[in-house]
RNA sequence: GCCGGAGUGGCGGAAUUGGCAGACGCGCACGACUCAAAAUCGUGUUCCCUCGGGAAUGUGGGUUCGAUUCCCACCUUCGGCACCA
């Protein structure tokens, strides 16, 4: 007898991926007989610092494209490199290599240790961004978009180091006080000339997810990015007669406002100030320009502006209110200008309070509810008598009365109060209705200019409120009025005109109508998505492809003189300008339009753009006609299973939604979305469960492991350890639980059993078992569960290791074995390949079809029937399968649990699950 | 503050449609093998218990013969957005 093979990965594990390469096992070819299937993972990107997360969306993916390519369809799982960037040249900075050395030098360990992990990689397709084939077409995209007016150019504010004199991405600023990254500086923003695309033309198309199926946390983020808001555009005046348009979901809350802003960057500041605000409106400006968004859209920060000395007219009351400008108020929404309605927006509210600015009610209140305190010495003895008389509630404090009524009091109210009104006195009602009482009038508190007639009796009368400057001022001085001077509720409109009463239901609709039919504003609607800024300041990107003429203006790179090559030898290192700007000659070129002297674009773009495309590249990434084959896209074409993680909902994936958008309305691309199927890994973490970091020293690496446990172990560990979307804490223990029973594996198909067992029936258990497996792990697979794939495989050998004496060398166990390795292959590639080469089978088992499910043998031919006496558990009964209700009905009644748990009481009720369950009820 | 997930043994997690809670694995305990250890194999492992049972899937309520699963409220936690007019 031959040998007993010990199961080695490390001899094994390199063996096979030698072979499968030299085959070309896995190298996926049109085939018009075939259904395609492409599936799809995050590129890496070239950190050369390769740790287990790497192998986490793609392990489990290769298992699954495995999974597929077994049920016969021609899958195509590529491999590349998202290759240039700032973290490379960060790198290349602080170690003194030239990026592409640095990066280049990574890609090469990145493919080597990518290779120990058994993927099925069609190596041929891959990819690296940073390629002046793969750039040339970033650029001829970037010169479509430029032809078919999706790109643009205007002044943007970047972050910028004074000391390191570069501007900084995002992420290079930290802290609250966002200092540099390298020599802690605090960052200052500076504004630059930049190009854009129009990602906001396709905010509404962004939105619809019907065609496609993606997480729908995916879908909530990319929607709440997105932020579609419904309302109205309306057209105010200044006084002097400038248009100015504000943006507003509120157009029921027209009435009431009682002042505008404009953002400080707007461009009307400049217009409408007067000389003598001048000097505080720049000095404001200026602060606003060095602040930070983030110090800026800190929502809890006080509110601060400053007043113009403008005013504008409200076109549906003609009230002349002033404008304001606020940080507050962002240039980049809407249109960087609102209407102010402090009754009824909570960020007005705070700034019209602290610049004693008019604040006038004009939605009603939901709850209907009406306050009023009554002053000690305003009325008459027997006031609140005649209160208590009347059921209105009250309580006294201080000898004040502080009364609390319904909307139907209201009038009752009213009544008592001005019969009972000393001289010299007033009462206020605040809330649901709005009035004040004076000796000889009511008058409504209902606009601005009725704020000033109410406050000029209300100084007269007490000059403890000579200092409030308007009536929400005086009433916010006191607690009890808190909860009813601000609402933001959908209710009825008042103090509007005639459209006072209109229901909040359908107010805002109904007025933007109107504002449309006057010709003052129109229904609008507004996204918080803004267009995609593109360029970059930096060297180790594709440059853009544009040249600027002074005659000819800005003129794209011509088809034929793609890429615009990186030159190599260019001084990197920050400076404060654009590297590609200093190089001595790069920079200086002839206009292809009247072949007069020009200049190159000196910055390069933002590597999101190579990323939304390199799906196409992987189609032919060697043609040179265009930046695919189009013969590929329509074989390929579109990804059919994309898998990475949802850190990049907002960025990446909404970009490349809308790259592939925007090629198909040019042309180059059919169809509307290019990836049909996403799903989402977790990140793996540290043992500490902490984010994997070299700072932290909990990275765990993967070479280590290979060769500790070999590949097979590490993928089926990976699919194992947690839910594959939710991820979780690598551990080192819980690893051996997979390799022993990879080994357990091994030692199950290589070796003969010690004893031999007699079990008739062992041979149907297995078959049984072998096909209920089968049903379930091809669920899973096309689920994305890959730890129930894991466990019940597990489950599978531990059944097989049982009956394995008892059926030994018979038909059910080679049937059991080839199946086994078969539906292992996907998962432990190796190993399954190793022990069918050992069973004598043909090369290649990751050639051989999915098995066929047995849904007979699947079958159980007996089932254990629970009994439940009032649903709680007392007995289980054998039967045979396919049972019948009254039979298990009647089992059930005889079994002596339950007949000692009836003590002879009847059952009310009999609940019967067929051949699973029976409660009776008593 | 708003939006969206998630809460199950010591741990990771499982549980088709509302039907045996804790599959599978880790860890732990005991046993076998060994001079011994490692490895391997076997047995046990939610908690309480008077050994009849009882309790238990974040908390409290509801629907139901029956709820980890459905509904309501709350708590905790993670992620995203955050002055978006």
């Amino acid at each position: 007898m031959d040998q007993i093979p010990v199961y080695n990965p490390a001899e094994i594990e390199p063996k096979w991926q030698a072979r499968w390469e030299a085959d070309g096992l896995y190298n996926a070819d049109i085939d018009p007989n075939k259904k395609k299937y492409y599936v799809l993972t995050m590129l890496p990107y070239t950190s050369g610092d390769l740790h287990i997360g790497h192998w986490y969306p793609m392990a489990p993916t290769d298992a699954r494209a495995r999974f597929m390519r077994m049920q016969g369809y021609n899958v195509m799982y590529p491999i590349g490199f998202d290759a240039f960037g700032l973290p490379g040249e960060n790198a290349a900075i602080k170690n003194n290599i030239h990026p592409k050395v640095w990066t280049y030098k990574n890609i090469e360990q990145m493919r080597r240790q990518f290779r120990t992990m058994g993927t099925m990689f069609d190596w041929r397709r891959e990819a690296i961004t940073a390629d002046p084939k793969y750039y040339r077409w970033t650029q001829w995209f970037f010169i479509q978009f430029f032809n078919n007016g999706l790109a643009y150019r205007k002044y943007s504010p970047v972050d910028w180091c004074p000391s390191c004199n570069t501007t900084l991405a995002r992420e290079q600023v930290w802290g609250e006080d966002r200092h540099c990254e390298r020599c802690h500086t605090p960052v200052i923003k500076k504004d630059l000339e930049q190009w854009f695309f129009r990602t906001t033309k396709y905010a509404e198309e962004l939105l619809n997810y019907d065609s496609i199926d993606w997480p729908e946390r995916v879908r909530t983020l990319q929607t709440n990015w997105i932020g579609r808001s419904e309302g109205a555009m309306v057209i105010f005046k200044t006084e002097h007669g400038e248009n100015f348009e504000i943006f507003t979901t509120r157009s029921d809350t027209l009435w009431g406002a009682s002042f505008m802003v404009l953002a400080p960057e707007h461009p009307l500041v400049e217009k409408i100030t007067t000389p003598e605000h001048r000097a505080e409106v720049e000095a404001y400006r200026l602060t606003a320009s060095r602040q930070s968004d983030i110090q800026r859209e800190a929502a809890d920060k006080e509110k601060t502006g400053v007043f113009t000395g403008a005013y504008a007219i409200n076109p549906v009351n003609g009230a002349r209110i002033p404008i304001w400008i606020a940080d507050y108020v962002l240039m980049t929404y809407g249109t960087g200008a609102i209407m102010a309605v402090p009754g009824h927006d909570e960020r007005d509210f705070a700034f019209a309070l602290k610049y004693g600015l008019p604040v006038i009610p004009v939605i009603a209140r939901l709850d209907g509810v009406t306050k009023s305190v009554v002053l000690s010495g305003t009325v008459k003895d027997g006031f609140a008598d005649q209160l208590k008389g009347s059921g209105i509630q009250f309580i006294e404090s201080e000898g004040h009365l502080l009364v609390t009524m319904k909307q139907s009091q209201v009038d009752d109210f009213i009544h008592l109060a001005k019969s009972n009104l000393k001289n010299d006195a007033w009462i206020e009602l605040v809330g649901a209705t709005w009035k004040f009482i004076f000796t000889d009038a009511i008058i409504d508190f209902d606009s601005v200019k009725n704020d000033q007639v109410i406050m000029e009796r209300c100084r007269k009368i007490n000059p403890v409120v000579a200092g409030c400057r308007t009536v929400m001022e005086m009433l916010s001085g006191n607690t009890f009025y808190k909860d009813v001077l601000f609402h933001a509720d959908y209710g009825d409109m008042i103090h509007s005109d005639e459209f006072s009463g209109t229901p909040g239901k359908t107010a805002r609709y109904d007025v933007a109508k109107w504002l449309e039919k006057q010709g003052w504003g129109k229904v609008a609607v507004n996204y918080k998505l803004r267009d995609w800024l593109i360029s970059r300041q930096r060297y180790w990107g594709a440059p853009i492809p544009i040249i600027y003429c002074p005659k000819c203006g800005t003129v794209p790179v011509p088809d034929e003189d793609l890429p615009v090559l990186l030159p190599d030898d260019v001084e990197w290192k920050p400076t404060g300008e654009s590297p590609l700007k200093l190089h001595p000659t790069w920079r200086y070129t002839t206009c292809p339009k009247c072949k007069g002297k020009a200049e190159r674009e000196t910055d390069t773009m933002d590597t999101f753009m190579c990323s939304s495309w390199y799906h196409l590249r992987y189609l032919s990434p060697d043609y040179e006609k265009g930046p695919f084959d189009p013969k590929e896209y329509d074989y390929w074409m579109p990804v059919d299973s994309y898998t990475g993680g949802i850190e990049h909902a907002t960025m990446h994936l909404i970009y490349t939604r809308f790259f592939h958008k925007a090629l198909r309305d040019i042309g180059v691309v059919e169809g509307h979305e290019p990836m049909l199927q996403l799903r989402n890994q977790g990140m793996v973490l540290g043992e500490d469960s902490e984010k994997m970091s070299k700072s932290r020293g909990n990275v765990i690496a993967p070479d280590k492991l290979v060769s500790a446990y070999g590949a097979d172990t590490m993928r089926a560990y990976l699919m194992f350890f947690s839910r594959w979307d939710q991820g979780g804490p690598w551990s080192s223990t819980g690893i051996d639980g997979t390799s022993r029973w990879l080994k357990r594996s091994w030692v199950m198909v290589v070796e003969p059993p010690l004893k031999r067992r007699s079990d008739p029936a062992a041979a149907k258990s297995l078959r049984r078992k072998l096909h209920q497996t089968l049903i379930s792990i091809t669920r899973d697979f096309e689920t994305f569960e890959f730890n129930t794939i894991i466990s019940a495989l597990m489950e599978l050998s531990n059944e097989m290791i049982k009956h394995k004496p008892a059926v030994w060398e018979t038909d059910a166990w080679h049937e059991a074995v080839e199946t086994y390795l078969k539906i292992l292959a996907p998962v432990a590639p190796h190993i399954s390949e190793e022990l069918w080469c050992f069973l004598g089978k043909p090369y290649s088992i990751h050639q051989q079809s999915w098995p066929m499910i047995d849904m007979e043998a699947a079958k159980a031919d007996e089932i254990v029937l629970v009994i439940q006496v009032n649903g709680k558990l007392r007995d289980r009964i054998t039967l045979p399968a396919g049972v019948s209700d009254e039979d298990a009905h009647k089992a059930a009644l005889e079994s002596e649990q339950v007949i000692r748990h009836l003590e002879g009481r009847t059952p009310r009720q009999v609940i019967v699950v067929t051949g699973k369950l029976v409660n009776i009820v008593i």
